[in-house]
DNA sequence: AGGCCGTCGATAATCTATTATCATATCCCA
DNA sequence: TGGGATATGATAATAGATTATCGACGGCCT
C-alpha cells in the first residue's frame, strides 16, 4: 500500500500551494523547503503515482517539458511567461463557446490555449 | 555562398507541396522520394538554415517534436489528429478578435491555439 | 518494539532529438 | 574544364529529460 511520508507530503504540499503547473524542477526546489534532502528522483517518482491515481494532470505546453497541476478543476488554459518561464492557470473566459472550425472531413475533439506574454511578479 | 542541391531542392520541395508543418522524420520521409539516398543529417542542416533564412518558419506543440512550415502565411492555428500524428493548417476564423484575459498584471503578447481531433484521411 | 516492505537519495542508465565529425562527392566560378 | 569551397551521408557525440538500480532508511501493522 502507499505510505505517508514527509517528502510525498511535501510534492503535494508544494503544488497545492503554487496553484499553478509545475515542472519536476520547479516542484523540487519548491519541495526541498518542506522536506529538506528532497531528491529529484522522489519527485519524478512521485509525480508519476500522483498522475496515475488521478491526483495530478500533466500539462504539455509547446516547447516546454512536461508540467504537473492538481486536477479537478474546471476547464481552463495556460499562460506562459516568457521572462521567468513559469505556466499560470487562466480561467476560460473567451465567451465561452467559441466554434473552432477545421476543413471540413476533420472531427475537433479538445482544443487548448497557450497564451504567451509577461507575468505580473515580472513586470514590476 | 549557398548552392543549389538536388537535396536541399527536395526539401524544400517536400515542404512546398505538402502545405503543413512537418516533422524532420516527415521531411526526410517525403524527400528521399525526391532525392534518393536523403540523409536525416541533411534535412537538419537544412530545416536550420532554412528557418535562419527566414523560409521556413518552426511550429512548436505540446508534446510534440518541432514542425516547420513555409513561412509568409498570415495568422492561423494548428489542428493535430490524434490518429495519424500530422499537423495541419487552420485558418483563424474565431471572430478574429477573441480576448484573451489573463490575471490583472499579466500582459498577453500572443497567443497559440492548438486542436486536437481526427482528420480527414483517418476519418475514413 | 520488531520487522517487513515500501520509499528514499545518489547516480548510472536510457531514450529521443539534435548536432558534430569527417571522408567523400559535387556545385559553380574562373 | 579545373579546383576549391560547400554540401552530403553515415555515424559518433551531445544534450536534456526521465527511468532504473541499489543499498540504506523508516512508516506502519502486529
Amino acid at each position: 500500500m502507499e505510505r505517508d511520508t514527509p517528502q510525498r507530503r511535501a510534492i503535494r504540499e508544494a503544488l497545492t500551494r503554487a496553484g499553478r503547473p509545475m515542472s519536476p524542477a520547479e516542484v523540487l526546489d519548491a519541495g526541498k523547503a518542506l522536506a529538506a534532502g528532497l531528491g529529484i528522483a522522489t519527485v519524478y517518482r512521485n509525480l508519476k503515482l500522483l498522475t496515475e491515481s488521478g491526483w495530478l494532470c500533466p500539462v504539455d505546453l509547446p516547447g516546454e517539458t512536461t508540467r504537473y497541476e492538481v486536477s479537478g478543476k474546471p476547464h481552463h488554459h495556460h499562460f506562459l511567461c516568457r521572462e521567468c518561464d513559469r505556466a499560470f492557470e487562466v480561467a476560460e473566459h473567451c465567451s465561452g463557446n467559441h466554434r473552432f472550425s477545421a476543413p471540413s472531413g476533420f472531427r475537433v475533439e479538445a482544443h487548448e490555449i497557450v497564451l504567451y506574454g509577461v507575468c505580473a511578479t515580472c513586470t514590476n
